[in-house]
DNA sequence: GCTTGACCTGACACTTACTGACAGGTTTTA
DNA sequence: TAAAACCTGTCAGTAAGTGTCAGGTCAAGC
């Protein structure tokens, strides 16, 4: 039983996550009943260091929702959750490999700008560095 | 002097990423004194191409505003496009280590899952899977 | 018993770069 | 003349926060 910034300080989690957990759900405070505050449970503090874990791991919140309500519906969420790693595993890989290619591109740009001089925009042209890496791809 | 529609045919880009960038300011075309249209300029769509390329390389919408912005006062956009790509190229540096990071503990995390059962979620527990991997790291 | 400061509330705007849908006005073509 | 194609502005949604606002509540000290 504790309000949302002590919950988010025992949780060593910003406040405005613990709200914004709230916000979409991810959260279900109950209410005092005299002054309308938020109120987190224990379990909550549990909710909240898996939801910190799952994310390290790269986890969305969404994908994390999935997650707690197939526990909440008495099912291990287990299954789900390697199905999940294995696509995160691949897409990761995709993005890597996207990241070094871009890499690559801006390196050799900046190379080739170092015997290029600057140059006023016209018209036709606002910086002939840039024009150029995409003349060079055609 | 041509329509959104005109220019984003042309130009290869999808009709509403012409109004998104006219609706942030990046494009400013006059009016057609009849009906109210937007009409775009043949220098439009030399701008239109800068942003393609720009993006390509990796800079962003907010960026290329700001080398437009500079090109629009009659400055050599140059200088700070250099200047920005060097910072990019530190950025995704870091990021593509991050990347890899994270690559390795979701590999490994998969790997170590192999051997453990699905668990039942309890008030204590979520998924084991995942709050072993925040335990091995304490 | 009252003030002050710390803490709480909901609501909203902003970030990035689109993506899509909506209702309604205009233009072109058959 | 009517239908098809194209135009308009506006709004909501994406992911995951981050930040601000006005205002309500609580505990401590005087």
């Amino acid at each position: 039983m504790m309000t949302a910034g002590i919950l988010a300080k025992e949780s060593d989690v910003p406040l405005y996550t613990v709200r914004h957990y709230t916000r979409i759900g991810l959260l279900r405070p109950s209410r005092h009943p005299r002054n309308g505050y938020k109120v987190y449970q224990h379990s909550d503090a549990t909710k909240l260091r898996f939801i910190k874990s799952a994310k390290a791991l790269g986890f969305t919140l969404t994908e994390i929702a999935h997650i707690l309500d197939e526990a909440k519906h008495g099912n291990s969420p287990c299954p789900l959750v390697r199905e999940i790693i294995v696509y995160h595993i691949e897409e990761n890989k995709r993005k890597i490999q996207e990241l070094k290619l871009l890499q690559r591109k801006m390196e050799k740009s900046l190379n080739d700008w170092s015997n290029m001089e600057d140059s006023m925009p016209n018209g036709e042209s606002v910086c002939h560095l840039i024009e150029s890496v995409a003349e060079i791809e055609k």
